[in-house]
DNA sequence: TGAGTTGCGCGAAACGTTTCGGATTGCCAT
DNA sequence: ATGGCAATCCGAAACGTTTCGCGCAACTCA
């Protein structure tokens, strides 16, 4: 393999001549500068980035650690990061957690010792979170979720004002019977997502009995069964919100299995948007995130983190971005059935718009 | 921050007995080897492996090129790739080609002065892939679709023989009239589903005029425009094959647009089947790919390509390996209307088997 | 008892860069 | 002619590992 003291041989300069062409310094002739050039053209000379990591203490590499690359919402969000991260000459190199704190954590390890110069996280419970040992590794930014009593820099999204105003289209739609299927709730984006909700029922002074409130772990499953003993309560109700994507599917299935329609019989309105969403049976009504601005914005804090560690400029000031959530309205949502009863409560169906996309 | 002299110091020994008990090597006494345990215990200590990497010359690092991270079948993939990946100590830096062949360029530079130690690639186009220089840089298996006169090692699926079954199923419901959307004919996978779809209709000696060949790119939008574009012909077809999930999604929409129902009026047939498919409405019916087995397979052939070239095992033959695909009959796909005319051409049809999921 | 063998541990030279301080040159002013 | 000063260029020491070969002690066997 070609090393740089190949090209010195062939250009007739010292290593450290042509360490200095490559890095652009200022301070060698525009005459070697050229014969430098040439020769590591005429072979094709690519410098060792490992050996250059080693001396710097620096890999220009960013470590991402994802629960589930399944999920569409993660893989918008690497396409933010990778984006944002090849802009800035850094690579990323990505890890599955596949939910699974034990493995979360040898992988941090792993990243570790491949000595990346930060990482970001969207960790999957808060202990490994909270670990000081971890977090005096390397600069860390969280995304999408964060523990309950965190202090850092992360980047989330408005979770409990858009389950709020979620909460608000129901109601305003003249639904009093509304459960809802959250994910898990020891990271702040099962719980803000059910706070939000339960603050807009609040609001709204309706009740939220106990049996409309299911945990379905975020998975498919799991929520598959939750909305199978919702809709089989003896008041079951008319409408239901569902905390992520996976299990708006498994809701989805559920209403499929006992032939109950929707919206006729059940409202539906789902966390996570995403393209096929429009072409669902019926349109899904559902609250966006902005996924790739989310990876996007990871990253440019985690590069700032970075180079205010190296010194060179501006101060680090941990702090929680937050992004906003949109509302899309489409055809899963509509008054209660039976509609003439209840219609009176509501005020504002008719003012609803409808989202085209 | 810590090295491996640290450790050495603590536990009074050499570094060269440290570095063997890190690597497990035999040789050193019960006795030592509990001494430097405990004194990288007590210094949490860990390896650096960027030092290790340019020692060893072997970084135990793949590059994975996709291109396009936002489409879920690559996701599936990289899911399999990351966990084969994992279990045998390797990790992946991940790049996005966004379907730009000269960034697929740039970054398949950039991992080779990282020194991956091999790549997976989903080629955007032939140019690159036949690059000798690219080729002798690291060892490379190619995934999803290949170029025509390839010669290499990769692993694909049965696009032609999904293709002609999927075909098959359409001719079997008593369609006469079959368009197909395909992605880009550059490369195999877009080259074989046409191959394989044509062959379908030849073999039941059905024509196959020019009206009914669209190109979709692989892109949602052009889709969307062949669709329109199909359903609007004097004599629209009563069937459509589409050779991807994005364009499947883009007839869909377009049917939507021009409110033609489906599977009454058209029946419509996707290759790559997804989570979502089975609340689509209709429940589309689709060829499935293994796509996660596609990515662990593929690091399968690499990992194996990597141990023969450090010599200590077996033997490399170039080799494509070609994984099945699967036909899941739903309701997006059903005889063609009006049906009473042409039901007598199709003895088929009763037979069909519909998949539950 | 002495020579050969084995097992264990260590020193030091790489791996391919970057970077620091010093050496060389040319030029200008004195 | 001489000293001083930029402007270039170079040698060599790191960076944190692995690994080769050597030294030393303890056995084994005649």
């Amino acid at each position: 393999m070609l090393t740089i003291r190949d090209v010195a041989r062939l250009a007739d300069v010292s290593v450290a001549t042509v360490s200095a062409v490559i890095n652009g310094k200022s301070g060698v002739s525009d005459k070697l500068v050229q014969r430098v050039q040439r020769a590591m053209e005429a072979l094709d000379y690519h410098p060792n980035h490992v050996a250059r990591s080693l001396k710097v203490r620096q890999t220009n590499t960013i470590g991402m650690m994802i629960p589930d690359v399944t999920n569409p919402f993660f893989a918008d969000v690497m396409h933010g990061v990778e984006g944002e991260a090849r802009r800035n000459n850094y690579s990323v190199i990505f890890c599955n957690a596949d939910e699974d704190p034990e493995l979360e954590r040898r992988q941090l390890s792993m990243l570790f010792s491949r000595r990346v110069d930060g990482v970001l996280l969207a960790p999957t419970d808060s202990r490994v979170a909270q670990d000081r040992l971890i977090n005096r590794r390397f600069p860390l930014v969280f995304f999408d979720r964060i523990p309950t009593d965190f202090a850092g820099t992360a980047v989330v999204t408005d979770n409990f004002e858009a389950s709020r105003q979620a909460a608000r289209h129901l109601i305003g739609l003249g639904h009093r019977r509304i459960a809802i299927i959250t994910g898990r709730l020891n990271l702040s984006n099962g719980l803000q997502r059910l706070e939000g909700f339960r603050r807009g029922l609040q609001e709204a002074n309706l009740p939220f009995p106990e049996a409309y409130l299911r945990c379905g772990e975020f998975q498919l499953e799991t929520a598959h069964e939750c909305g199978l003993d919702l809709m089989r309560l003896a008041e079951p109700p008319t409408a239901v919100f569902c905390c992520n994507n996976k299990m708006t599917l498994g809701l989805m299935r559920a209403l499929g299995d006992l032939r109950i329609p929707c919206p006729e019989r059940v409202s539906v309105l789902g966390f996570d948007d995403f393209d096929w969403a429009v072409n669902f049976s019926p349109r899904l009504t559902t609250v966006a995130q902005p996924s790739y601005q989310v990876g996007k914005k990871a990253v440019e804090l985690l590069l700032n983190k970075l180079r205010v560690e190296k010194g060179s400029e501006g101060t680090d000031h941990d702090m929680i971005v937050t992004l906003k959530c949109e509302l899309r309205v489409r055809d899963s949502t509509a008054p209660p059935y039976p509609a003439a009863r209840e219609k009176r409560d509501s005020r504002k169906v008719s003012t609803v718009k409808r989202s085209s996309r």
